[in-house]
DNA sequence: CGCTTCGTTGAACAGCTTCAAACCTTGTGG
DNA sequence: CCACAAGGTTTGAAGCTGTTCAACGAAGCG
């Protein structure tokens, strides 16, 4: 909890990456000397946007690729009919924006869980950048390629896993990445609703706060709201496995 | 029904992406001239695939990304109780091995289906090619975008549809990818077995089997064990719809 | 302070899974 | 070439997980 101040002090100091606490988990890593000169002057700031704001909706003409630098966002696709299915949560330094670079038009939304603030890279300018240097490139491959893995695991979760372990992997790779973030990943305050987890997972609000339940029941958690404690990580961790191998699991 | 022989001649004669029939679904569409041939030398034929062959494993180097010419592939992820979940199938022009380029190891795995012929690009060579070549990099950045976007599809399946529209979803993408090759979108002849398609939508093969006899009971289709005629292409895409649409797909 | 949204809990229900068995196809070795 | 084994597919019956419907308490917000 910092106050207001502290934290305009903050931004206005880091208006470069390399000075940027997101440094190594952000697209510059890698990325040395010059170079990242050259991709600093690309990255522009973005006014922070409040709780329900949106980032990019589908339709939206390609602009850029955007890295959170404070709060979390929730990438989805909407049908006709307005149902969603959440896509991806997102924490500070992580990228999000890919999905517009096959057709030049988002094909999801993105929305803010908590007011956040925003790094912008114009993905016009990024071009020029990435053209003339080659790291970057690759950096930014690979970081696709990230995306591309990290949806695997999603799929994994979907089909493979009932609900409870389903909520013990999600809760253990959010801790994990709050870790990443040299923060407690024991106690996490977590920036979605209920609904966006069912969602996430492809359940009910219901079976979610059941599962909470019954996980604190067990020892595993303490929950209280959108606060939860993980107890016991080595048993959250054996919840995630799924210890009857069922027939749906076999490779054909 | 082709013989042999004509086959091979094809083969002989298409050592060049500007004459391969699959040129505008490949990496290629978009890329002309000169760039095309340096594209075109850094292609280098694979051998074909027997049914059941591994194109990658995972733990696999990364070395090439691949396109499949002819017959058709699967790609999965494997547990440690070895497990599987499958990624995607892979028909004619459909480009794989994305997944390594992150940490440059396959994390996933690769499976011919059926007999099939494969194009391999190496990656080194690639590299080069794209560095020179800044429309291929940007066509590179979009098929991969593409695989992103498809990502998508395969989670809104799974997390929002019930089984019988997972399964009509299935084959309509499946019919629409054939009629992209110029075939008939029709009658299907599907490369992969039952127990793969349940696999791949994340249910068993007995709900795979009894949808199949549903929907031929509802005059949908006409189905004879690895063909499967689409009577009523109307009536497919209706059912791919959620009519009632349940409390679980709102957006938070 | 009242309203709306979020979260929790209970009870009944439904859809998909599990278990079981039979049939059909494919391939292999005698 | 046939018999048999092995695996893929289909169908039935029972069971369980997660959903649906309903109701209520708590928190957030104008």
């Amino acid at each position: 909890m910092e106050t207001p101040a502290t934290v305009f002090d903050l931004n206005q100091l880091r208006r470069s990456c390399s000075s940027c606490a997101l440094y190594e988990l952000c697209l510059p890593a890698g990325i040395a000397g010059d170079d990242l000169d050259r991709l600093d002057a690309t990255v522009k700031d973005k006014r922070a946007l409040d709780r329900g704001a949106m980032l990019y909706r589908e339709g939206d003409p390609f602009e850029a690729l955007y890295v959170v630098r404070s709060g979390a966002l929730k990438t989805f696709v909407q049908n006709e009919a307005g149902d969603a299915q959440i896509l991806a949560f997102h924490l500070p330094g992580e990228i999000l924006g890919f999905d517009a670079l096959a057709s030049n038009l988002h094909v999801s939304q993105a929305e803010a869980l908590e007011r956040s603030s925003i790094c912008e890279l114009p993905y016009a300018k990024l071009q020029q950048v990435t053209s003339d240097v080659p790291a970057l490139h690759r950096q930014l491959m690979r970081v696709i390629s990230r995306e591309v893995v990290e949806e695997h695991r999603h799929l994994v979760m979907m089909g493979r896993q009932q609900a409870q372990e389903q909520l013990a992997t999600f809760l253990k790779n959010l801790a994990d990445r709050y870790e990443r973030l040299h923060r407690d990943g024991t106690s996490l305050n977590l920036p979605m609703s209920r609904y966006d987890i069912a969602n996430y997972l492809g359940l009910v609000v219901e079976t979610i706060s059941r599962l909470f339940s019954r996980m604190e029941e067990m020892g595993v958690l303490e929950v209280n709201r959108k606060s939860v404690r993980i107890l016991r990580p080595d048993l959250l961790a054996t919840l995630c496995r799924t210890d009857a191998p069922s027939r749906r699991n076999d490779v054909g």
